[in-house]
DNA sequence: TCCTTTTCTTGATTTGGATCAAGTGCATTT
DNA sequence: AAATGCACTTGATCCAAATCAAGAAAAGGA
């Protein structure tokens, strides 16, 4: 079985029934490094689950790209907000190194939480947890200073510096390559 | 009638039994400038309406208060991440000026929902534009300069400059009470 | 009302990170 | 193995905003 799947029923304890539901409408993809999996002003259609690879989701500007948020084995993928409202994204979302993802189309995800209301935990938990995210990013790029927020990402994520090109976290981290590589030398890493 | 029922109904064409049920588990409450609407910590048990007056949500720190947001009339106001949740907020909520809320306990809400299924429409809208909303800030906050944070503001909210103490609106735009004084300097404000 | 306190402004100085500019290391291609 | 192109590093300079330091102006309180 999938790994993304054996993890939901893990911690959610979804019946056999709700399993298969889930299996029947589910649809494999594969994208290559540099892939988009949502670019800018299209409807979020499908949300995925990463099943192997990483991925970025960032901002075009008129003189750069600037780098959000990464996702990993495990996690949802998607722009929650254009995904529910089925309206244009204002993010991009690409692959970082190849990835496998479980698609699951909107049309099918609502139907599933009508017909599973014991789903729609799932669906609220995966929302809060976008807005917790949210919440937490947004004080931290107020409060903290980028070097503090190098240091945060490094203890709470240091994975993110192994399988992740360094430019990618020098615009999470709203700062330039320079200065995320002078961090680097500054802390030894 | 209250203003934001009022406006509920105008929007959402919600009928006379969903609006009596509304009625009959809102609970008014007026606050005093400064007063606390939540504290870190503590879950958000409440969530309310802004029929009157103005708030703000912030961080604590070690060194200094940052200032997330604000709330006038007719706006939602409690931290959606702790109240879904029911877990403790990591933000605080307080009154710039003189509020009149009207409150919604949690379960209530939740009930509501449950029997008036069209409520969730309502619900999931509020839901959607707090992530919105999140993303455009979470976007700002990395790819635009400071100044250009404090124009876009004047341009989109310039009631914010009538109504809120310049202290909090530096501590929003994530700068100095003194580098905003001079932002109005320059643009003549 | 006057007095106190807080908030906002203005000026001088400092500083952290950006920018500009080479250079180094690595992978991919031929 | 040489050549080409990226990604990253390192150094020098510059600049926007922070900090430090007085004042001016508003807001509250007696």
């Amino acid at each position: 079985m999938k790994q993304v799947l054996f993890n939901i029923q893990r911690v959610f304890h979804t019946s056999n029934e709700e399993m298969n539901a889930i299996e029947n409408v589910m649809q494999v993809l594969f994208l290559e490094k540099n892939q988009f999996f949502l670019k800018e002003n299209e409807v979020c259609k499908t949300i995925g689950f990463i099943e192997r690879g990483s991925m970025r989701l960032f901002y075009e500007t008129p003189d750069k790209e600037v780098c959000n948020d990464f996702f990993f084995e495990n996690s949802l993928v998607g722009s929650v907000a254009s995904f529910l409202t089925q309206t244009p994204s204002i993010v991009n979302i690409a692959a970082i190194e190849k990835c496998e993802l479980l698609l699951f189309e909107y049309t099918d995800v609502m139907a599933l939480t009508q017909k599973f209301p014991s789903l729609k935990t799932l669906a609220n938990i995966i929302l809060q947890e976008q807005l917790i995210r949210a919440e937490k990013r947004e004080a931290s790029l107020l409060k903290d200073t980028p070097e503090t927020r190098f240091k945060n990402l490094l203890e709470e994520h240091p994975k993110i510096f192994k399988r992740i090109p360094l430019r990618y976290v020098a615009s999470y981290l709203g700062i330039t390559p320079e200065t995320l590589s002078r961090y680097r030398a500054k802390f030894l890493l």
